[in-house]
Formats: structure tokens, C-alpha cells, sequence
RNA sequence: GGGGGAAUUCCCGAGCGGCCAAAGGGGGCAGACUGUAAAUCUGUUGUCACUGACUUCGGUGGUCCGAAUCCACCUUCCCCCA
């Protein structure tokens, strides 16, 4: 199966600009594209691995890619899908996000001589002249359109600035950028990015006479419809860091039913026919397909002995048997006990498995906290330093473990 | 430039002088049921020395025995007219 038809598959195409053309591009390695990743935060998250899966899909059949860090555009904002304004982030933190990125990306894509390349648009919009810039391709925007744009409907209610109004033209002003340095004739991005990215190809129009294509990918959403790759409004971050390889593999075993088959087909890199194969899989069952889903991707992302080490504390958790090892852990120091003892309370707290000691209470109130598989009935309960010599496992709920142990 | 309106706890949103740590919904957390799923039901959801005290309702300063609620100024946002 040529590269189209497989990206059609697995159901990740959502918008092209023209079929036709860009199948034939692609599928014969002919496409040199971008895709740009706003470094808003000092980690790329879920929702930016799909996106380069896909850079890597397309570079496994041939074609260029030139990852886009936005330096310069994330001193704007994107506002797309947004109903507030973004917290304005300094020039500092930007950079700092940028090279995190950049570090991060390096990990899973192969930058270098005839592979990928990346660039900053900070490189180009940030010492641009106003006037110019105007002259330039503010003559080819028409405020008519951009107003009517998708991206910015929610805010026509709420309100947008007019910073945020400029996003759409500093990212079409990109892909003309790269289309005259770079040869780059395609553009990716998800598919809230529809709008911005036609105005790319618009302004290559306008300013070249040359038409470039855009294609955009489904967003992964869950059953419910709501953006997937976030826990409790959180991200999941690729940084393990920031969410361990345990906790993404976690967040992964534990999709929904209605989401797991979907998730491995759009993300993954298992061949359609295995897939297909599982798509069979019923009740129970389904829970291998969870498993393997979670596997793959902390595999791709934090490596395969990451991956076997989250998928055997796992195992070992909820179905009993085996070591602990890779459980996450804390260390009790002296300073943690009073008169050698440490009440439960305070290790809920310390190990930030509760957020404060009401909380705590609460979690031993409502029978949420097991210790050694035993429940903690008393507020008062307590354990010596020796007791905790050889480490013991918290329960807090059904699926958070913790070790710990008296240093 | 002129006129009108708004800012409430994680989010949305009620409250408009004491009965307010603040309704309701969403989300979160815990419990039951289960397959580490979904749906459903129950409890819970500011902090602490937890039947009491303390801090919160954009900011600052006032009025009052008492303010999320009234007044003044400030900040930000929205709407209408230009």
C-alpha cells in the first residue's frame, strides 16, 4: 500500500488542498514539508508525538521534512480554538521551550545532511520591519476573509487582539519563507491549523504565481470528543521528567474502549494488517490491545527498556506478583520523622500523593489508602523508621502506587 | 473620543450588607459495580492544630459593629455609538 492510502487507513488525514497532487507527491517521496511546533511549555506533549509520527511516515517514503520551531511566531500567541488570550511568555522562556524541543524532537527524528532539518522562525520574523512587512504581504491579506476564518470564531465572541489577529499572517508569511529558502511546497500541522496554513499557500500564490499544498490531520480526540493526551487538564508530557515513562504508559493502558483502536492505528507504527486483526478483539480481550497500544508508543518514546520496565511494574501492580523496582519511589530522611515515627498523613503529603493533609484525611476517610494491601482506618496511623527499613507500598486508590522507604 | 456592562473558589456560573468557605453544573478525587474500560449510583472537593480557627470573591484604600455584596480610585476585558 502506497503512503496515501495508508495515512487514509489509519484515519489520520482530515484536510487536503488538492488529493490528486499531494498523493502523488507523497507517495513518490517528491514533497519537501514543514510542520511547526510553538514551543509554549518546556515540553512537547502527546498531542505533538502525533505529529511527528507523521513527519516520520513521510520521511520513511522519501520525502524532506523541516520541523518549524516557532521562536517567533510563539511571541504571538496562536489563538486557533483558544477563548482567552495565551499567557504572553518572555523572550527567555521561549528560547529555553525552543531548545527543549529541540532536544527532544532530536530524539525521534534524524536531523542532518539529506535527513531533516529544522529551523526557528525567530531567525526571520523577529527583526522584521513593520512597514515592510505591510508593504510586503499585508496588502495580500484580506481582513474580510481572515475575519470569516474558522480559527478565529470562538473569538469573535470573547474578543481578540489584534497581536493574536497577526498570528495567521506571521505563520503564512513562514511557509512563503520556506517555500523560497527551502523548496518546501507542503505544510502539515493539525487540523485547527487549517486556516493558518491556507493563508500560507494563498500568500505563495499571491507573491509567486506558484501553488503549494496543505494537508491536515485529525485530531485525536476521544469518544467523547474531547482532545485526548491530557490528564485532568494536564498534559501528557514526552519529558519523562515531567510524566514518567510508568505514568505515559499508564495513561495509554488505560483509554477508553471506544478509543484504543483508534489510538493505534493513528499513532502507531504496526502494520494494518496486525491491526486489522485486532480489531476483532472483544471485552476482555480488549485489554491486550490496551496493552500493546501502551507498550508501542512508550517504546517509541522513551525507549524499549523504558517501555518493558513501565509494562512490568504494571503488571506486577495489578496483577499481582513479581518486584517492585520501577515503582516511583521516596526516600524518608530523618528530618521526615518525629521521635522515630511517620504518620501516614505526612507521607500522603511528602510524596505529593496528596496535596495537602485535608486531603489526606479525606483519601484515609473515604477508605482510599492501603498500605502493604492493608486499609488505613485511623487518622493517627503511624509507622517507625524500622518498620519502613525494607520499604512499603501505598495504595491510594486503585491505580496510584508508591514505595516508601526509611533511608 | 462618548455611553453602558463585567471581573467570584480548578472551569462555567449564582450570590448583591450578617444565615457565605460562598447555590448549581462541569471537572477532579474516593467508594460500590467491573476488565487497570465505559455507563451508573454514593460520598467528597480552600488551609490548618478539622465539631474550632484562619485565608479567599481583579487591585488599593474607605464606609459600617459587620463587605464577595456599598463608596472612591486603579487594572483588565466586553458591548453600543463615533
Amino acid at each position: 500500500m502506497k503512503l496515501y492510502d495508508e495515512l487514509v487507513a489509519r484515519g489520520l488525514i482530515a484536510q487536503v488542498t488538492n488529493e490528486a497532487e499531494i498523493r502523488e507527491m507523497i507517495d513518490n517521496g517528491k514533497a519537501t514539508f514543514y510542520i511547526g511546533f510553538d514551543c509554549t511549555a518546556d515540553s512537547l506533549t502527546a498531542g505533538h508525538f502525533m505529529a511527528l509520527t507523521l513527519m516520520k511516515r513521510l520521511q520513511m517514503a522519501g520525502n524532506k521534512p523541516i520541523a518549524l520551531i516557532g521562536g517567533g511566531t510563539t511571541m504571538i500567541g496562536d489563538p486557533s480554538g483558544r477563548t482567552d488570550m495565551r499567557k504572553m511568555l518572555t523572550k527567555e522562556d521561549i528560547d529555553h521551550n525552543a531548545e527543549c524541543f529541540r532536544l527532544q524532537m532530536e530524539r525521534f527524528i534524524e536531523f542532518g545532511e539529506g535527513k531533516a532539518q529544522m529551523v526557528n522562525n525567530a531567525d526571520w520574523l523577529l527583526n522584521m520591519n513593520y512597514v515592510e512587512l505591510l508593504r510586503e504581504v499585508g496588502a495580500c491579506f484580506s481582513v474580510n476573509n481572515m475575519l470569516r476564518a474558522e480559527c478565529y470564531k470562538q473569538r469573535m465572541e470573547k474578543g481578540l487582539s489584534f497581536l493574536e489577529f497577526n498570528y495567521m499572517i506571521m505563520q503564512s508569511y513562514d511557509f512563503y519563507h520556506l517555500y523560497k529558502e527551502y523548496d518546501c511546497n507542503m505544510q502539515f500541522g493539525g487540523n485547527d491549523q487549517w486556516s493558518n496554513m491556507l493563508g500560507g499557500t494563498e500568500l505563495i500564490r499571491k507573491k509567486l504565481g506558484k501553488d503549494a499544498h496543505c494537508m491536515t490531520i485529525t485530531l485525536l480526540t476521544d469518544s467523547q470528543g474531547n482532545k485526548m493526551g491530557k490528564t485532568a487538564g494536564n498534559a501528557v508530557w514526552l519529558d519523562p521528567n515531567k510524566t514518567s515513562p510508568f505514568d505515559f504508559y499508564q495513561y495509554w493502558r488505560n483509554v477508553a474502549d471506544a478509543d484504543v483502536m483508534k489510538c493505534i492505528r493513528m499513532l502507531t507504527f504496526l502494520p494494518l494488517e496486525q491491526i486489522e486483526e485486532m480489531d476483532s478483539w472483544k471485552d476482555a480481550k480488549i485489554n491486550e490491545a490496551k496493552e500493546i497500544l501502551a507498550f508501542e508508543l512508550t517504546k517509541l518514546v522513551h525507549g524499549e527498556a523504558e517501555a518493558e520496565k513501565a509494562q512490568n511494574s504494571a503488571k506486577q501492580l495489578f496483577t499481582g506478583g513479581g518486584s517492585t523496582e520501577n515503582m516511583p519511589t521516596t526516600e524518608l530522611e530523618d528530618a521526615n520523622f518525629t521521635d522515630g515515627k511517620i504518620s501516614v498523613i505526612d507521607m500522603l503529603c511528602v510524596s505529593k500523593l496528596a496535596p495537602s493533609r485535608g486531603e489526606a484525611r479525606r483519601l484515609i476517610q473515604q477508605g482510599g489508602v492501603l498500605v502493604n494491601d492493608v486499609k488505613v482506618e485511623a487518622f493517627d496511623t503511624a509507622f517507625a523508621k524500622e518498620d519502613l527499613a525494607d520499604g512499603v507500598i501505598v495504595k491510594k486508590g486503585k491505580k496510584t502506587y508508591h514505595r516508601f522507604i526509611a533511608k
